[in-house]
DNA sequence: TACTCGTGGGA
DNA sequence: TTCCCAAGAGT
């Protein structure tokens, strides 16, 4: 006689994104660019912002930059240097010139008013797959599949079965898509509420399954919760890269009120190689520029 | 596709 | 202490 392989019976409840959006109705944290009455201008800051950086240290800034430049025409028209000195340790502080950029194109292109078509809002510098469709949705309302690390991570577990989710692909936005619930508005808020399963819950550390309200249909756990199988993902190192010596030498020019010469960088990092290939970079980047006699600054 | 691009808090 | 990693985009 061939033995049967014991299985859970399969979940014949309301659907996974149902039960998603009405956890967030009590789960969600109260964030700033989520309040009723935030418009798109102040959501697409947020998502910039949001890129790479934690919630935490957002939230002052993006408080600030809203209060300085309440509308994109207002930040096309800061100096770079201004912009720079206010994105302060966010990191990726090329984001910061982007932003202003697409702040310009924004002012020019849509008369100052922040598109609701996605492939308007790639268009704009700095703007990508995930924060065009995070404007649409966040910032206008509109239903769109909104991709990020965590809800990848949700779909790898919840849908796919596995321990993390792979490279991001196209087909991800499909798959997101599927699980939103019909209504329009619950579908807005099915956007949300899966990221934040995502970065409450379905966590990359140690998942808390034990408070997530689909894990009795979670395809990762149903097979065992098994590990990750595929090649472990490389830990990006940071001491002693450009990224390092690129953020000390920002360091020095944000801090400085007037233009300095090469000498004042040296402190930021012994390596004269490789200061001055970063040094170079920053200007490449127009992070930095140089002055007729030769000093340095941020980009006036 | 794989790599680069900051920063700092928490496990 | 060391390591992980956090609402990605651009090349």
């Amino acid at each position: 006689m061939t033995s049967l392989p014991i299985r859970p019976a399969p979940h014949t409840g309301p659907a996974a994104g149902e039960v998603i959006v009405d956890w967030f109705a009590g789960a969600a944290r109260d964030l700033p660019w989520r309040r009723p009455g935030v418009d798109a201008w102040a959501v697409l800051v947020s998502e910039v912002m949001l890129q790479q950086t934690p919630v935490a240290r957002v939230e002052p800034v993006w408080r600030e930059w809203l209060a300085r430049w309440p509308r994109p025409s207002a930040l096309a028209a800061a100096s770079p240097a201004d912009v720079i000195r206010a994105w302060g340790k966010l990191g990726y502080p090329r984001r910061a010139l982007r932003l202003r950029e697409a702040a310009a194109a924004i002012a020019e292109r849509h008369g100052d008013v922040v598109p609701s078509a996605v492939p308007e809002l790639e268009a704009l510098p700095g703007i990508g797959t995930y924060t065009a469709r995070a404007v649409a949705c966040f910032g206008h309302g509109q239903r769109q599949p909104v991709v990020d690390t965590n809800v990848r991570r949700v779909v790898a577990r919840l849908v796919h079965g596995r321990a993390e989710a792979g490279t991001a692909r196209a087909a991800d936005l499909d798959d997101v898509a599927v699980l939103a619930p019909v209504d329009e508005q619950r579908a807005v808020r099915f956007s949300v509420a899966i990221m934040e399963l995502g970065a409450l819950v379905c966590v990359a550390g140690t998942p808390r399954c034990g408070t997530c309200p689909v894990r009795d249909r979670c395809a990762w756990r149903l097979a065992g919760s098994p590990a990750h199988d595929g090649p472990a993902r490389r830990v990006q190192k940071f001491a002693g890269t450009d990224r390092q010596v690129r953020g000390r030498l920002l360091d020095v020019l944000r801090a400085a009120p007037e233009p300095v010469d090469a000498a004042a960088l040296e402190p930021a990092w012994d390596d004269a190689v490789q200061r001055s290939r970063c040094l170079d970079s920053l200007l490449a980047d127009g992070l930095v520029e140089q002055t007729e006699d030769g000093l340095f600054r941020l980009p006036a």
